[in-house]
DNA sequence: TGCTCATATGCGTATATTAGCATATATTTA
DNA sequence: TAAATATATGCTAATATACGCATATGAGCA
């Protein structure tokens, strides 16, 4: 296969194009767990999805403790340049609800780290559960040093 | 499935994607049997990938006496005129020589008209042979006026 | 009217893709 | 060291896609 038929291949499905989508408009990347709930899917297979972009050339990994935040790649060829600018003009309303949701999942990490089992949170005590979180953990690293 | 996923999968296939990049660089159109042979592929799996380019929104069809003309459809919002442009940055060595192979197709035409098969033909004795056919439908013409 | 030509399409099968599950891996925390 | 966490992957069944063939359609031509 072409590169240029993997490219449109990769993007031929409805959540791997808003992944892509999502990582498009975005600089310091997401974590695959954030990915997985704003497009409403397993982890195991937005990982994948994740993959299949990656091998197309369209992202990048980075592993950061355990978890790898996913960004969008520089395009090197004209191609795959005019190609990204182009996918900046889909209609906003096809991924704005991703986003909103993304976003909103970003500001669950704990020190800068994603949390993956989130519905073990509840939106009312978020905030004080995060709180609680960074405390245990410095109470913790006291205790031990 | 969305008119982008729609857009991506009707390009993610090598022979699709070729059909479309010859009407991208054609102005009048080619003919089903033109297409077929530029690209090495049976007329009826060439009038399928036609169809599927037609149904996502690339190409539009006029049919002139037997034999139907395909050609790139003016895009009408942002988000096709983009890409149309964007794979025009596609490689030339990617679709030269089918653009070749229709070239000379096109030549064989007998009166505007694309003769299929084409294989009767003889390379040699070619130009000859349009001469014929236009004479005997000349004279045929003539004899029954 | 029947015949040929250019194109289209329905159908059955071959092939590819996908999703879900179980499990693996790697890293951090207890 | 063991347990938990975030992510990845191999396997299998379900599903989708593609191809070849036979045949249909519809417009000229004999």
């Amino acid at each position: 296969m072409s590169k240029y038929t993997e490219f449109f291949k990769a993007l031929s499905d409805e959540k791997r194009l808003k992944v892509f989508l999502l990582l498009l408009n975005e600089q310091k990347g997401f974590y695959v767990c954030e990915i997985a709930d704003a497009i409403s899917e397993t982890h195991y297979n937005t990982s994948k999805y994740l993959k299949e972009l990656r091998l197309a050339g369209f992202i990048k990994e980075k592993k950061l403790g355990r978890g790898v935040l996913y960004s969008a790649v520089e395009p090197e060829d004209d191609f795959l340049k005019n190609m990204f600018e182009a996918m900046r003009s889909i209609r906003h309303d096809y991924i704005d609800e991703n986003i909103k949701i993304i976003r909103k999942r970003v500001k669950l990490r704990v020190d800068d780290k994603c949390i993956m089992n989130i519905s073990k949170f509840n939106q009312n005590n978020l905030k004080k559960n995060q709180q609680e979180v960074r405390n245990g953990r410095k109470i913790r690293k006291m205790e031990r040093a």
